[in-house]
DNA sequence: GATGCGTGGCT
DNA sequence: TAGCCAAGCAT
C-alpha cells in the first residue's frame, strides 16, 4: 500500500471536545465516557448498515420492546424475526441477525465475545460492525470506518483514490487515530462529523472542528471528495404479482431463503424479467387485470408488477406453489415491493 | 475486485 | 423528477 500521510496531532481530542459539546441523541447511544450495551450496539449496528438512521429507529424500539434480550432474540423463531424485519430491507440482516443471536446464546454465559477478530467471525458482522461494536460495547481500540469515516478522511487528506480502493489506506488512518481510552466515543464522533457536518453534499465547513487541518478545504476539492465509480446503468424488469383471495385469506408463500427478498412472505409471482409471462390459469378460474402497474426500484433494477386478482376455483397451491391463507396479520410482515402490490389490489376491490 | 442485495428521503 | 445516497456484508 502507498505511504499514508501523517496524522496532524491532536485530531482525536479535537474530534472528542466537538462531540462532547453536543451530538445526536440516540435510543442506543450511551452516554460519553460510558459503555454501550452489547445487545443494544449490536442490532443498532446491524440495523443501520446502509440504512438510515430514522429508518431504524422504529424497528429498534420495537425489536427491543419484543425482544429486550439476545437470548430472548435467539428465541425466536424464522418467521417471527422476519415478519418483524418487513419493510427495513437488506433481509439477509435479518437472517444473519437470528443465526447471530442464537450463536452467542450459546456461548459461555450467553454473551457476545469482546474482541473485534471474534465479533467479526460471527453471522452478519464485517469489518466496520465487528469494529463498532468492539469499541462501543467493549472500549476496545478498534477503528469503525463505515462510509461517513471514508468520507471525512478522504477529504481531511485530500485523497483521489476512488472507492472501494481508499477504504484499507482509510482504516490505516483511522487506526492511528483512535485514542486509548475512548474508542466508542471516538467511533460515534467521526460517524457524527461525517452525518452532520462533513456531509455527502454541503458540507459545514465553518463549524468542522477538523477544518484547519482539512486539505481538501485547503485545496477547494472538498465537493470532488470521496471519488466514487460510476454506477452500472440499472435495468428495468417486468413481471406478474397474484392476488389470490378466498374466505380464508390471501394467499401466501415464502421465497427461498437466499437471494432476492430471501426467507421472505411474498405473493406469488412469476419470475421478473426483461419481457412478464403470465402464469396460465386452469379453466373457470376468474382472473382480473388491474389497469396500471405498480413500480418498484431496487438496488440493481426497476420493476413494474401488473397485479392479477385471481378467483380460485381449486388449490392455489397448484398453481402458485407451496403456500397458506394469510390473515391481516400475516400481510404485515410483507416487504415494501408487496404492500405496494397489496394497496393496489384492496384499493380495486373498493 | 465485482456483484447482488431494499427502502425512503432529499435535491 | 430521476438520480444520489445511507452506520455494509456475503460470495
Amino acid at each position: 500500500m502507498a505511504e499514508t500521510p501523517p496524522v496532524p496531532a491532536d485530531l482525536s481530542r479535537r474530534l472528542l471536545a466537538w462531540y462532547d459539546a453536543g451530538h445526536r441523541d440516540l435510543p442506543w447511544r450511551p452516554q460519553p465516557h460510558a459503555l454501550g450495551e452489547p445487545y443494544g450496539v449490536w442490532l443498532s449496528e446491524v440495523m443501520l448498515q446502509q440504512t438510515t438512521v430514522a429508518a431504524v429507529i422504529p424497528y429498534y424500539r420495537a425489536f427491543l420492546e419484543r425482544w429486550p434480550t439476545v437470548a430472548d432474540l435467539a428465541a425466536a423463531s424464522d418467521a417471527e424475526v422476519m415478519a418483524a424485519w418487513a419493510g427495513l430491507g437488506y433481509y439477509s440482516r435479518a437472517r444473519n441477525l437470528l443465526a447471530c443471536a442464537r450463536a452467542v446464546a450459546v456461548r459461555p454465559g450467553g454473551a457476545f465475545p469482546r474482541t473485534e477478530a471474534e465479533l467479526r467471525a460471527l453471522p452478519g458482522l464485517g469489518p466496520y460492525t465487528a469494529a463498532a461494536v468492539a469499541a462501543i460495547a467493549f472500549g476496545q481500540q478498534a477503528a469503525a470506518v463505515d462510509g461517513n469515516v471514508e468520507r471525512v478522511l478522504s477529504r481531511v487528506f485530500d485523497d483521489a483514490t476512488p472507492l472501494p480502493a481508499f477504504k484499507p489506506k482509510a482504516r490505516v488512518l483511522a487506526q492511528a487515530l483512535v485514542p486509548a481510552d475512548r474508542p466508542g466515543d471516538f467511533a460515534q464522533a467521526a460517524i457524527d462529523l461525517g452525518a452532520v457536518v462533513c456531509r455527502p453534499r454541503n458540507p459545514d465547513c465553518l463549524i468542522c472542528p477538523w477544518r484547519d487541518a482539512c486539505r481538501a478545504r485547503a485545496n477547494g476539492t472538498v465537493a470532488l471528495r470521496p471519488v466514487r465509480p460510476e454506477k452500472p446503468e440499472r435495468p428495468h424488469r417486468l413481471g406478474f404479482a397474484y392476488w389470490v383471495e378466498s374466505e380464508h385469506g390471501v394467499w401466501l408463500v415464502r421465497r427461498p431463503p437466499k437471494g432476492l427478498l430471501g426467507g421472505m412472505l411474498a405473493l406469488p409471482c412469476g419470475d421478473w424479467t426483461a419481457e412478464a409471462v403470465p402464469l396460465a390459469l386452469p379453466k373457470g378460474w376468474r382472473a382480473t387485470i388491474l389497469n396500471a402497474p405498480v413500480r418498484h426500484v431496487f438496488t440493481h433494477f426497476s420493476l413494474d408488477l401488473t397485479v392479477v386478482r385471481v378467483g380460485a376455483a381449486g388449490d392455489p397451491a397448484l398453481v402458485f406453489g407451496e403456500g397458506f391463507w394469510g390473515t391481516a396479520a400475516d400481510l404485515a410482515g410483507l416487504p415494501t415491493v408487496m404492500q405496494k402490490v397489496r394497496r393496489r389490489a384492496e384499493e380495486s376491490s373498493k
